[in-house]
DNA sequence: CTATGGACCTGAATGC
DNA sequence: TGCATTCAGGTCCATA
């Protein structure tokens, strides 16, 4: 599920309402991606400050350390007053007396690390390699157009891969190409100054318009953390191989990069 | 340093 | 129907 906009949203949707609630319980499944890093227990009694986000990554502000959380492919969070009892694919659970937050995985690939502050190793660690955050002021046309000379790889995967622009995931760097008109498989160090214009165009206007429309339809996020997928309702070319292209009518293609699915208008997306 | 392929794990969809 | 195969919105790690 989460890219960018669906992480965003979630962070949004419960930030305000854990912030100063003292943890009552913790509990955090072994299995996940990496280790907690610490007992559980020992989060008991400290208080939630604020939730921010560093790429795909949810950071909770502890009144000691913090908390890394990411959802990994199948990970959702829901924030209620109280939760129902725990099922085979609830992973984490902190209880705070503001309310209870559940981490909901099927696949384990997400994680929940505790680390003393953001300088530490531990953080350091997951986080010191992230390109830049796309809808800061630090994202401009021409430090990405530098950061992408110095990559030979296709641009999708490039994009993909979170070093230069953080954010991206599978869908929306397909849709991403789509809407500047460049080819996945265009190497990233070969587009032009006014193509890396066009494309940083996109991913600030298709990433700010998925977390407005995912902001509105979780407006009652403490209730779920919404349906999968509901972010695919205006997907242009993700998943619609052999689908007219909404622009020209032309089929659209399908091919795989580096084990993941690309997916492009041949006639919009000339190279 | 960059680029590639494998690994992790479960569940849904597809194929025979 | 049943069983095997493929695919899925992420990203770290080992290898070249």
């Amino acid at each position: 599920m989460p890219e960018l906009p669906e992480v965003e949203v979630t962070r949004r949707g419960f930030a305000a309402g854990i912030r100063g609630g003292r943890i009552l319980h913790a509990r955090v499944d072994p299995g996940l991606r990496w280790p907690l890093g610490l007992a559980a227990d020992r989060l008991v009694g400290t208080t939630v400050g604020g939730v921010d986000r560093r790429g795909k990554y949810l950071i909770l502000e502890l009144d000691r350390g913090l908390l890394l959380i990411h959802l990994g492919m199948s990970g959702s969070l829901s924030f209620r007053p109280v939760q129902p009892p725990p099922g085979v694919h609830d992973h984490m659970d902190l209880v705070t007396d503001r309310g209870q937050l559940r981490l909901h995985d099927p696949r384990r690939f997400g994680a929940v690390v505790w680390a003393p502050g953001l300088e530490s190793p531990r953080a350091q660690k997951l986080l010191s390699k992230l390109g830049v955050e796309p809808l800061s002021d630090a994202f401009d046309v021409r430090s990405f157009h530098a950061a992408l000379k110095s990559h030979h790889a296709a641009i999708k995967p490039v994009l993909l891969s979170g070093r230069v622009v953080v954010g991206l995931g599978n869908i929306y760097a397909s849709e991403v190409l789509f809407r500047a008109g460049i080819r996945p498989t265009v190497r990233a160090d070969r587009l032009s100054l006014a193509r890396v214009e066009r494309l940083h165009a996109a991913i600030r206007t298709v990433l700010s318009h998925a977390i407005e429309r995912g902001g509105s339809t979780l407006r009652d996020f403490c209730g779920s953390t919404g349906e999968a997928g509901h972010f695919l309702l205006d997907a242009a070319v993700y998943g619609r191989a052999g689908l007219p292209c909404p622009v020209c009518g032309t089929p659209i293609k399908h091919i795989r990069q580096g084990q993941r699915s690309s997916y492009f208008c041949p006639s919009c997306q000339r190279f």
